[in-house]
DNA sequence: ATATAATGATAGTAATACTATTATATTTGC
DNA sequence: GCAAATATAATAGTATTACTATCATTATAT
């Protein structure tokens, strides 16, 4: 029916872990805890010893989960971007104005992050930040090509892809709607980020946010060449 | 008059060298050859120790003209914006037409450089495949605040503030100048990087260039509430 | 010709990103 | 309740990175 329903539980790529880290409490301590210290230390001062330190535990068992750091950032972007497209399309399955369903999803996917689903392990207001900040991180990389085989982007790509056709049915005439939504991705990382660092190069604030940016852009686009 | 001047011979921040590599030919070996391998073996793999042996030079010579790698990527991209500026703030001077001007602008900005100016050191073609893939590990770190604070990201956030005043000469009635001129910079690497890696995220591809995608959104959006 | 500055060679350090091995718990299957 | 299997911990070790320090050599400038 839909390739939502594979994704229902958060299932993650299992070429990305070496042992699903669910499957264990130590597991989900070193999802956890990776979390809280990617976040407070910058990804490129966050290591495996720390990690094992900060949980009590040792090096060589986070190895038996996570081949590497990089792996960790691919198996915990991948977790948010599931995450996101559950929420996107939970919110928006039952709209069928095209338009109220785009406006939706972008708010859904531009929004800051505020409030912990707190019964699980994992933090989705840091998961936010660390995609805020580390994201593209994940892909600026030589493997790029060959990891994008091996599928460990798959599920950003389907975001996307979500994302362009409701813009297509928003707009059919439009001809970029592939690019536009994969800056609504982009672009609504980045303007947080900004906001928390380069406030003079946006104009989001306490009070605009990125979603607000976003919306107006892409309506403003789309309805050009539209009868309403 | 204008802070172009300032920048014209494309001079860096020196606080991003110990040693101004343009004094001499070390220095500009070092500059040449970086570029070279840096896009070679991407960031990661890149070390002083590798270029040094590339250039027949020492890893202990290099540290004295850049303190580390991090600080060459800050000077060679630093380069990079400002050659760009000038290209922009040459080519667009004398027109009067605002529209006219920005779209030159844009144009400049997120053109795909395919040829080396070739009677310098610097590669542009190569440097410009820099800043698309390695430009936000420069600033996605947890001391961003304090190196924008010394002034690293000068000439970037000056790019944007020109691409800015020139958005608001088009329509001062646009609420989102500087996010518009950000996302301009920002998407026009980002749909560079999609078309090479994720061409399913992106409608450019050898006939469609990032620059006619942003030409078309800058301008529908502007043009909408702007009476022509 | 000599002082000064630039570069090169070598060595060394602490940390990173792992791998390998062995020991010790913990779980489970009967 | 015990043996077997599995998971985790402890320790050690390797190659590489990202430097710093020292000293020797070479070029340059006066």
């Amino acid at each position: 029916m839909d390739r939502l329903l594979q994704g229902v539980k958060i299932r993650i790529n299992d070429k990305l872990f070496i042992k699903d880290p669910e499957s264990s409490e130590l597991g989900k301590k070193i999802i956890e805890k990776s979390i809280q210290m990617i976040n407070e230390k910058g990804w490129e001062n966050f290591t495996f010893k720390k990690l094992g330190n900060e949980i009590g535990s040792n090096e060589s068992s986070i190895y038996r989960y996570f081949e590497n750091k990089h792996k960790l950032l691919l198996y915990l972007t991948s977790w948010y971007w599931s995450w996101l497209e559950y929420q996107m399309v939970f919110a928006t399955n039952s709209i069928k104005n095209p338009k109220e369903k785009l406006f939706q999803s972008i708010l859904i996917i531009t929004r800051e992050i505020k409030e912990d689903s707190d019964f699980s392990h994992i933090n989705e207001v840091l998961l936010n930040k660390i995609v805020i900040n580390e994201y593209s991180k994940s892909y600026l990389t030589k493997e790029v090509d060959k990891e994008n085989k091996e599928g460990y982007f798959v599920v950003y790509k389907r975001l996307v892809s979500r994302l362009r056709d409701m813009i297509k049915e928003v707009n059919p005439e439009y001809i970029y709607p592939s690019s536009l939504a994969s800056t609504i991705l982009e672009s609504g990382l980045h303007q947080h980020f900004l906001k928390d660092h380069f406030s003079s190069l946006t104009d989001c604030n306490a009070n605009v946010t990125p979603t607000q940016y976003l919306t107006h852009l892409v309506f403003n686009t789309l309805n050009q060449n539209l009868n309403e």
